[in-house]
RNA sequence: GUGGGUGUAGCUCAGCUGGUAGAGCUCUGGAUUGUGGUUCCAGCCGUCGCGGGUUCGAUCCCCGUCACUCACCCCA
């Protein structure tokens, strides 16, 4: 106290263990739920040269606009701190010739991304991403599946009440046609497009359809439709990504006004969106990038990712109670002698050894107190080393919730305790069962 | 960058047209000798975000500033 608090960075979070039991969770299971979909994880630097993003996520894009993190470094050169996974992994699958392993790859990442944002609910400046990506071809059943594996993901951590948008942006072949079309059309209502839409025309006018702003969505509302601007391949590609997601039930909307901020998507787009997020609703989004290999110097390949948001994905887990981890086992000592604090010492370790999840108390003190720590520690037994145990050489072991103790010699501590411990999870598990 | 809201003990908050602050929880100690959770008792903790102004006097009014927060833009 006294001294002046140094904060953290505006729009950064700590993540306390309250919640960093949650992440973990979260993480182990997406690590095995891609597995189980042949994905392997590569990581990533959380820095690039400003090039890569610049390049692929789009000029006229807000993130490359006005929203990176971006310094020189000692040698004078541009680094700038991720905003997306997309554009690394792309880097690393060129850089690292992954193409040269033929077929089809599957990658995942994980890890903080960073925006220089005004922060808000759901918003950071470091937020988490975990992302997927599938390079190497353009079958409709890479789409489905991929889209299939985050609908997946997210129910199986438990979320519910998601809503899946969906929209084919069409390729180099239509979307020009289509961006005449749109861009005809916005010419003709240009005094009611916001500001920064009508600035936006010329550069990336399917950003219009986005817009939130309530007079632009009056203005776009019969804009022409990308989907009536497809061409065959385009076409027939979009209706087969929607009859395999149909076919395993995944429930989604088609939005023709989808066409999410990155300049990089060809084809599928999608997002996912929870009604109980607040304004920033996007908790997963992805699609199809065909020609950003070829754009960082790589073969043409075809490729499909996504990203998941974890501090939005979180948000929707909470409510259910705040399990912190506790030690199975506690261990105080009665008395003051340099003896019993030795044998703590001892008793606390070989616990361990053993696989024993355990705690100790420090600073000494009386029994009561140092029962009082063993009971906020929330273990489910203590082991009490005193003057009387030393001299008959066992343990007194006392079951928190119902009282009863037991001793137990020391060297069969450890094998009681690990007994003991299992049986009672055990327990718990079929309780909860039932 | 723009707008709204908030800023009082570690936490959640109270504080009536302005008279220099409380409550609950937490924490610490105690209720006789080696036993926690309940109960009871006692105790610690505040430059009322910061700076200025009005006033005899401001936590409460005014101005500024900072921080947090929500929203716009956009996205995870």
């Amino acid at each position: 106290m006294g001294k002046e608090l140094i904060t953290r960075v505006k729009g950064v979070k700590d993540i306390l263990p309250a919640q960093s039991i949650r992440w973990l969770e979260v993480e182990s299971l997406a690590r095995l739920l891609f597995s189980t979909y042949n994905y392997q994880e590569i990581r990533l630097p959380v820095f690039e040269k400003t090039e890569v993003f610049a390049r692929s996520i789009g000029e006229t894009s807000d993130i490359v606009e006005k929203e990176m993190y971006t310094f020189q470094d000692r040698g004078g050169e541009s680094l700038t701190l991720r905003p997306e996974g997309t554009a690394s992994m792309v880097r690393a699958y060129v850089e690292n010739s992954l193409y040269g392993r033929g077929g089809v790859q599957k990658y995942y990442y994980l890890g903080p991304m960073f925006r220089a944002e005004r922060p808000q609910a759901g918003r950071f400046r470091q937020f988490h991403q975990i992302g997927a990506e599938v390079f190497g071809s353009d079958d409709p059943a890479v789409d489905a599946e991929t889209i299939l594996l985050l609908v997946t993901f997210l129910t199986g951590v438990g979320v519910g009440g998601l809503e899946v948008r969906l929209n084919s942006l069409g390729c180099p072949a239509c979307r020009p046609s289509y961006r005449a079309a749109l861009t005809a059309f916005l010419q003709t209502r240009l005094t009611r497009l916001c500001d920064n839409c009508r600035g936006r025309i010329g550069r990336n006018p399917l950003r219009a359809l986005d817009c939130k702003s309530p007079s632009c969505q009056e203005a776009v509302k019969d804009a022409p439709v990308i989907g009536d601007h497809l061409c065959e391949g385009c076409r027939t590609h979009f209706g087969r990504v929607r009859a395999l997601l149909e076919s395993q039930q995944v429930a989604y909307a088609l939005d023709p006004r989808l066409v999410r901020g990155l300049d990089y998507y060809t084809r599928t787009a999608f997002e996912v969106t929870s009604s109980r997020l607040g304004a920033q609703n996007a908790i997963a989004g992805g699609g199809r990038y065909n020609g950003l290999v070829e754009e960082f110097g790589g073969p043409p390949t075809s490729a499909i990712g996504f990203a998941v948001g974890i501090e939005r994905l979180i948000t929707l887990l909470e409510g259910g109670p705040d399990l912190e981890h506790a030690p199975d086992v506690f261990v105080v000592g009665a008395g003051e002698s340099v003896l019993v604090d030795d044998k703590v010492f001892e008793v606390a370790q070989n616990l361990r050894v053993a696989g024993i999840f355990a705690d100790r108390a420090f600073g000494g003190g009386k029994l009561k107190n140092q029962m009082k720590k063993a009971d906020k520690s929330g273990a489910m037994v203590t082991v009490i080393v005193g003057d009387d145990e030393l001299t008959k050489n066992v343990a007194t072991v006392r079951i928190m919730k119902t009282g009863e103790q037991h001793s137990v010699p020391f060297d069969e501590l450890a094998q009681w305790l690990s007994e003991f411990v299992n049986n009672e999870e055990q327990f718990e598990d079929d309780d909860f069962d039932g």
